[in-house]
RNA sequence: GCCGAGGUGAGGUAGCUUGGUAGCCUAGAGGCCUGUGGAGCCUUUUGCCAGGGUUCAAAUCCCUGCCUCGGCCCCA
């Protein structure tokens, strides 16, 4: 018999890793209901039209696709948007604006592992649908701002741009919109001379370069100096002016925004607006980061509806957590074993354990018929706080004993007693 | 997709240069000890990533593949 690993990308996750991944999970919920975002559980494998449609060719090359046995063209989700989208062309189609979803769970993608990279890892997901307005857009940001200091994250920064501006150029330069993402795909990957070479005029040419290097360090002033470059392409203009409010949102919300990236692009090809990332220091990889597509929607063949949201990498987020040392705050309870002193009792010792189970008390009950050296050694090497001894000179008196195993001090304590005294 | 470094029981490792009995530490199960543990002693469990080649002989040398870790690119 040959021995299992898991598939290359994959990983089990035990212990701690399932811990703090839970951990991260349970406060990404929190911040959802602290905001008024409603959970929503899609499915793992979606139609391959449906994933395939916008994401864009990077996100297209990397998906897990695959024919189920009905012969459909199906793919495992590389990310959520492209299924919220969905719900909202459908099921939620009628519903009141805005909309406001969370969702969380496993996403894959058919990369070359590497660290904090893998080919199935885990997101949280935000979407916020039916507004166009910038405090839509700063909420999101704001959101993943609140989440990250939430878990704790120190010297976490946001990378914030605006596809508008690229494609407000593009657009009255008559670049086709499968060109325009062409391009855009090459600057993301900072391959600026291949995507020059797709402009259709000098003019084109020099304004895509042009834009590089308007940054500044203060990114109000590269705001400013993007509106004044963009002089007469009017979308251009306007996404530069969209950029410069939802900044204000964001900044003056305590948000902490590095760099503004005039040249900023995204993988995704349905971004229309805002997009922003979220680093830290110690890591050249996104936490997480989003933007807003306000045609996703009605490609999918629902009502124009503006959106915007974004996903967090929570694998990402641990081994940031991990790399800042950032503890914990999980409080957890006592926990104790119960065992019986012989086979005879254990109906007595399994009624002690339920009952202590029904006050809320963690306790294993001895399933192996160790002898109690070998239990109790046991227990104590697995930090477990208290060992319940049921026995019958105990019994007689309606009392077991209750051993504290860091400290090696025991004392008989009558049944009635014993939630309270463990729970004290 | 490309580049680099590696793969020895469950975990950590020695051995590889210079081919010749796979060793150590931790861990699991159990015993010494049938109502009280962290020590000690003892028994026991699991291994050279896979396949091929060279050789009398391969963990060791060669080739291919797989996997892991890391880097590029990009993303989360």
């Amino acid at each position: 018999m040959p021995t299992f690993q898991t598939v290359r990308g994959m990983r089990d996750l035990l212990n701690e890793e399932a811990e703090t991944l839970t951990y991260i999970i349970s406060k990404a919920r929190e911040i959802a209901v602290l905001y008024g975002y409603k959970e929503v559980i899609t499915p793992v494998v979606e139609p391959f039209e449906l994933l395939s449609a916008k994401s864009g060719e990077e996100i297209r090359q990397r998906m897990f696709i695959f024919k189920d046995l009905g012969d459909r063209n199906v793919a495992l989700r590389p990310e959520f948007t492209a299924s919220i989208a969905r719900l909202a062309t459908t099921s939620l189609k009628n519903e009141p604006k805005p909309l406001r979803l969370f969702s969380v769970g496993s996403v894959y993608r058919y990369d070359e592992p590497q660290r904090g990279r893998y080919r199935e890892f885990w997101q949280s997901n935000f979407e916020l649908l039916g507004s166009s307005r910038p405090e839509a857009d700063a909420e999101i940001v704001l959101l993943t701002n609140s989440l990250m200091e939430t878990l704790g994250l120190q010297g976490y920064a946001f990378k914030i741009g605006h596809i508008g501006v690229i494609r407000g150029i593009l657009s009255q330069e008559n670049v086709d919109e499968k060109t325009q993402n062409a391009i855009l795909q090459r600057m993301d990957k900072k391959e600026y001379e291949e995507a020059f070479k797709l402009a259709p005029s000098d003019k084109c040419r020099s304004m895509l370069e042009g834009l590089l290097q308007l940054k500044s360090d203060d990114c109000f002033e590269t705001v400013e100096k993007i509106k004044s470059y963009v002089a007469g392409y009017e979308k251009a203009k306007a996404a530069a002016e969209n950029l410069g409010d939802v900044l204000k949102l964001i900044v003056e919300s305590g948000c902490p925004v590095e760099t503004v990236e005039p040249a900023f692009a995204r993988g995704l090809e349905y971004y229309t607006g805002m997009i922003f990332e979220v680093y830290i220091p110690q890591l050249d990889i996104a936490l997480g980061g989003g933007g807003r597509y306000d045609r996703l929607i009605e490609v999918f063949g629902g009502e124009s509806t503006p959106a915007v949201g974004d996903a967090h990498g929570i694998d990402r987020i641990a081994l940031a957590m991990q790399m800042q040392k950032t503890i914990l705050a999980t409080k957890r309870g006592k926990r104790v074993l119960v065992l019986s002193v012989n086979d005879s009792l254990k109906v007595e010792a399994l009624k002690v354990a339920q009952m202590l189970r029904d006050a809320g008390i963690i306790v294993e009950f001895e399933v192996m018929g160790r002898k109690m050296a070998k239990a109790l050694e046991d227990a104590d090497k697995r930090k477990v706080d208290y060992a319940v001894i049921v026995g019958e000179r105990e019994l007689k008196e309606g009392a077991v004993m209750l051993r504290n195993l860091a400290k090696r001090e025991q004392t008989i304590v009558p049944i009635k007693e014993l939630v309270e005294k463990i729970k004290s």
